[in-house]
DNA sequence: TGACTTAGCGTATTTTTTACGCTAAGTTTG
DNA sequence: CAAACTTAGCGTAAAAAATACGCTAAGTCA
């Protein structure tokens, strides 16, 4: 009745036990030609009738291994997922409430696909960013199970991931004022629009191109290239790269980063 | 060998099943005369040879109940410890390395106090404020079993309680710079200079007191009341409220609030 | 070649931040 | 009771940052 996915080619550092009550869920935020997208993955199951085959959107998760961290779950799930690493990750927020795998579905999945015994899961989500280039190298390598949503509009999702994205977002939107995050969704050599861009877009407003740049070559983070841009329809703009080394030296005094 | 403490009268709405693998942990925060403070409380046990009475101190917890949500349990913890309600309380971060429960004598410590059997705990740290009048009343009917202990040198805590009240002030730090919490560590009514004593202490650096009023009252959230301080040994200033409601209508534009 | 788009530099104005002077209203001390 | 002292509370001037907008250069496209 229900389409087992291949079970991840596990850790060898750890035994296997899952941990029935602890899952890790992910929240992978890409930028794509000027809109925010959200990495979903397929959930396979079919009918207990009629044994044809559905497919689902949710986002990518996983119990927790016994003697694993959190962290190292979520890393876990984009490594085996993605095939990629060192991405922006953080810790988002606790899911807990106990109706949240209260869906007869939902159960049913989990059981099928963990081949558990599902009582209450709390979920620790994680918040992700990830560069374009590997946007597209996840896009290009697409194995059907993968999919860039808009960010805004997902569409409904299993379990409480409607209620994960949103808070996500929230916390995109308040994150990116207050430390340099917003290049983390760009290549990491990039021009200044393509950086004003994605803060028109997430912010919801748009800037003044001058002012934008003056800012930030102000505080001094950015550093030029000798290289330029290629294959646009204009005059193409000069790449920059994010000092990450210098901001930190600096943070002390101002620990807010405005723009 | 081991003294057990009273266990907590229960709320009746929920079955008393505890799950013993998640558990919430409180940071709170007061503030007295220029010192930031947490609040602990005493472990109680006896030495298994000598059975003479020892105790410790820690951070106020408990293990989640089986049909409760993680917000509800650390209402629940602060209301059952410290008897009061309605005060800032917001979700921290989790802690889950597989080994914060290993030492022998709190897994022992567990295990009598909760009757159950110990495996790996992940617990949901707890951020919270205290207004200074509570924390008062607080220390006044004090049970002997509550602590207000210099938040930056709390001493040697069980678990992994040192790392979460120093999660708990970087929070507090980064925290107070973008919402304007600080007065929840304040009397409801209180005056400029008490507000900015908070924001230096906790800041870590001198203020100017003829800018750091003007700022205040140009954002205009702090409203002015009738009335002045007493029994101090100085000009009596005046009293001042925070307007929450208005700060909420306006914050879509500016989002973060400085100062 | 001319129309068009974006890059990239500049200037003037307004707003915010910072530094500091000063008086008034109280308390404490001799 | 007066002089010394402390904090409240208002003000001004200069520096820095944010905003609004003009303009040219370098490329593409038709």
């Amino acid at each position: 009745m229900w389409i087992r996915r291949n079970f991840p080619s596990a850790t060898h550092l750890m035994r296997l036990k899952l941990n029935p009550h602890i899952s890790v869920d992910c929240v992978v935020f890409g930028f794509d030609r000027g809109s925010l997208k959200v990495l979903l993955v397929e959930r396979l199951f079919s009918d207990g009738h009629t044994g044809e085959a559905f497919s689902d959107l949710k986002l990518p998760g996983s119990l927790v291994y016994d003697n694993e961290n959190l962290d190292h779950a979520a890393c876990r799930v984009l490594r085996e997922l993605t095939g990629l690493d060192h991405i922006y990750l953080e810790q988002l927020s606790v899911f807990d409430s106990p109706e949240r795998t209260s869906s007869a579905t939902d159960r049913n999945w989990l059981q099928h696909e963990t081949g558990i015994e599902i009582g209450r899961i709390i979920s620790v989500a994680y918040f992700a960013l990830i560069r374009f280039e590997k946007m597209m190298e996840l896009l290009s390598r697409m194995n059907q199970k993968t999919h860039w949503t808009d960010a805004r509009h997902p569409g409904r999702l299993p379990f409480d991931h409607n209620m994960i994205v949103r808070k996500g977002l929230e916390h995109l939107q308040t994150r990116m004022r207050i430390e340099p995050i917003a290049m983390e969704l760009l290549p990491r050599k990039f021009t200044l629009r393509q950086l004003q861009e994605v803060y028109e877009v997430l912010l919801g407003r748009e800037m003044d191109n001058r002012n934008f740049r003056k800012k930030l070559h102000r505080n001094g983070y950015f550093v030029p290239l000798n290289e330029k841009e290629k294959d646009v329809a204009h005059k193409p703009a000069r790449l920059y790269t994010f000092d990450k080394t210098r901001y930190e030296r600096n943070k002390k005094d101002s620990v807010i980063f405005s723009i």
